[in-house]
DNA sequence: TTTAATGCAAAAGATTTGCAACATG
DNA sequence: CATGTTGCAAATCTTTTGCATTAAA
């Protein structure tokens, strides 16, 4: 599954600005880097992306993979799913709850709510696949990190 | 931020009971390491969890945590964040989304709806700092792995 | 006693870093 | 031309595995 050609022309664009606004250079491999991702509706990991920009580029190296792509997602221009950076955590609550976690600490803590629970899906969704169990995660920043502490 | 004790026993039992009927083993080690995540409401990773453990049973090894956790994880006795198991995965679409996710195959997909963008959170999340982004995650199995498969 | 689970040490994987060569602005 | 960026190789960090020993049922 790709992105339409014109939704990645933007895309581009908004990337070249953001990399002028920020006198970041335009490298060849930022480019691709960049355009592989952009035109992935699938959302790829490091390596994945490096294995496609390598065909087209052969002599590019997983490490500018890897810096790139932490670069953008620092300028905002890509996003990570999840939880990403870190490792697996574990959770041994098994009643139906949520999420909100600190963007700058990454203190997690569970939060219940009957709405949404019961959230409705659009109908979308149901052509997607048989649904399971539905998850909110609410990302911020906790009282701790905004100085608010007790 | 750490779980009743009522609570923590309750979970335990289950984790007995678990193990009896399916014939797993009640060990040492297995027990100090469900009850630390059963008593610990702040979502450790395997190393974390290590750690704790450590404290009171010295001997105990790092990859039998990771062992355990996984099996925990397969009993359902525990439950992993996010996108746990996997690698980083990034995305471009900057537009406010939520993903669909096969919990066989690891297939995601963003769906989009104003309904779920403008969900209320309960009252009790303001109090834990300031929100940002609200992200709905649903867990299914994607029709290829249905074998519905178009 | 039988079988599964542990600890150790080593392997495998994933990600990051120092540095000289190179390309961009 | 000056500086930031790349590729390489090595280092680091995380997670997994093989195997002899140990412990649970």
């Amino acid at each position: 599954m790709s992105i339409e050609k014109q939704e990645v022309e933007q895309r581009m664009n908004h990337f070249q600005a953001v990399c002028r606004d920020e006198g970041i250079k335009l490298t060849h491999q930022r480019m691709e880097i960049f355009r592989e991702v952009a035109q992935s509706g699938d959302h790829p990991d490091a390596d994945q992306i490096f294995q496609r920009v390598r065909n087209r580029m052969p002599t590019v190296s997983l490490d500018t993979v890897y810096r790139t792509l932490w670069l953008l997602n620092d300028l905002g221009l890509v996003v990570t799913l999840g939880f990403s950076r870190e490792r697996a955590r574990f959770d041994a609550n098994l009643k139906e709850h949520h999420h909100f976690v600190c963007e700058r600490c990454g203190f997690t803590r569970d939060f219940y709510s009957e709405a949404l629970d019961n959230i409705r899906l659009p109908e979308s969704v149901d052509s997607l696949g048989q649904i399971g169990a539905t998850h909110v995660e609410v990302r911020g920043v906790c009282r701790e990190c905004l100085g608010t502490g007790a």
